[in-house]
DNA sequence: CTTCAGTGGATTGTCGACAATTCGACCTTG
DNA sequence: CAAGGTCGAATTGTCGACAATCCACTGAAG
């Protein structure tokens, strides 16, 4: 069975890549042309994915006048955690009535694995990074309400990335991530879906303040 | 100056409408070249108008095997209302503090002439419609969060009209529903925000309640 | 010097046709 | 007769070109 992937498809990831990783400057202007020569096709799968792109709140288009990469802004940063604050807190306190033990089993067992990857390698934002999108994005799954899983793993993830990696994310905070996480598992565990809530929302608000740090030294605009 | 139309928008919002209203089948399948006849057409701007359907939760696409209009479903009504509560109930919360007291004069006004617009019409269901709408949508604005007000007016807003007018809304609730707003805004103007997120979640929680029952009645499936 | 209208260039939106893939019907075979 | 494979028609994905629209530059008038 080949992968499902068509040429927008493919495109798209290219681009959702080079967006978040901030090879295509915020705030530049697209141009389909360019794109289409750039990546080898035609404008017709291009514009597929952009319409895909700007679904995900990665550049912003304005009809008859092309499209331009989002900027990130102080503001967006609020907004941003702000509504994930109270996305994944409900995707939390679903997930603990929703979630079977087995799979409150293998999560259990992801943390730990995590744990000591990340004391071997000690302050490697990468795989903070992956490891904490990991558990979140399961957690999320576990909610069983598709409209929020699309809205948080579709929509939200790659310009929260975005964010994230362009304002280069660094590791004393890395540890305490962990903790928090041990502890929302815990809550979930017990099936205590306001406590894990609760965790969760301080636990995002804890990384947008620390986010938020790096952003008001970083832009100075 | 000309409205900021184009073809695709057209034809989007012409299908939106189908689609809500029942017009295309929920469940049957859409086909391109038929879609580009009816409306005399190309297939790129349809294809365009496609996307941003599944973008509204209207339709469902699969890589090369097309596209079907949503089918409506106990658990998918569930999930949606789920979420509404969990999102609204933030825009009021929001809404209470980020709006002007000049904003909230204007909602007050606006409830107090729905009421007498009611009171002509009794249980005329489509005023009932148009103006809980109407007062949702502008407590949604007064969040000033992007993100939410995005998810709520342009993804969901359509799914729930689907929902509410395939399932025929009447009117027993109605004259519940303005008293519930007309609490909602008081809390509001106390800048009690709390206090308008519990009630702005009680009232869609009645209101998928509602909904609940006419579709156990109409689908027995 | 500032402001506004006109024009040229480029970009976006749209079109019709071609290629790739899928779904269904038919036929063959065990 | 059932199961599997094969072929064909239809649909989706992609392409290159045309038309409509917008942006910037130029030029002239106040």
């Amino acid at each position: 069975m080949h992968e499902p992937i068509t040429a927008a498809d493919r495109v798209l990831i290219e681009i959702q890549r080079a967006i978040v990783e901030g090879e295509i400057a915020p705030g530049s202007k697209i141009s389909e042309p360019e794109l289409a020569r750039r990546f080898d096709l035609s404008r017709a799968p291009l514009r597929e994915a952009l319409a895909r792109l700007e679904r995900c709140h990665l550049i912003e288009r304005i009809p008859n006048a092309g499209a331009r990469v989002v900027k990130l802004s102080q503001a967006g940063l609020i907004s941003l955690y702000q509504l994930r604050e109270t996305l994944e807190g409900m995707a939390a306190r679903l997930a603990a009535t929703e979630l079977t033990d087995s799979e409150i089993a293998q999560l259990q067992q992801l943390l730990d694995q995590h744990l000591s990857t990340q004391r071997v390698r000690e302050g490697e934002s990468y795989y903070q990074e992956a490891g904490d999108v990991d558990f979140h994005y399961r957690i999320i799954q576990g909610c069983k309400n598709p409209y929020l899983i699309n809205i948080l793993c579709d929509e939200l993830y790659h310009v929260v990335r975005m964010y994230r990696v362009q304002l280069g994310m660094a590791g004393p905070r890395v540890s305490r991530a962990f903790d928090e996480h041990k502890a929302i598992l815990n809550a979930i565990a017990n099936r205590d879906g306001e406590l894990a809530e609760l965790l969760m929302r301080r636990h995002i608000s804890a990384s947008r303040r620390n986010i938020e740090q790096h952003l008001q030294q970083g832009t100075t605009k």
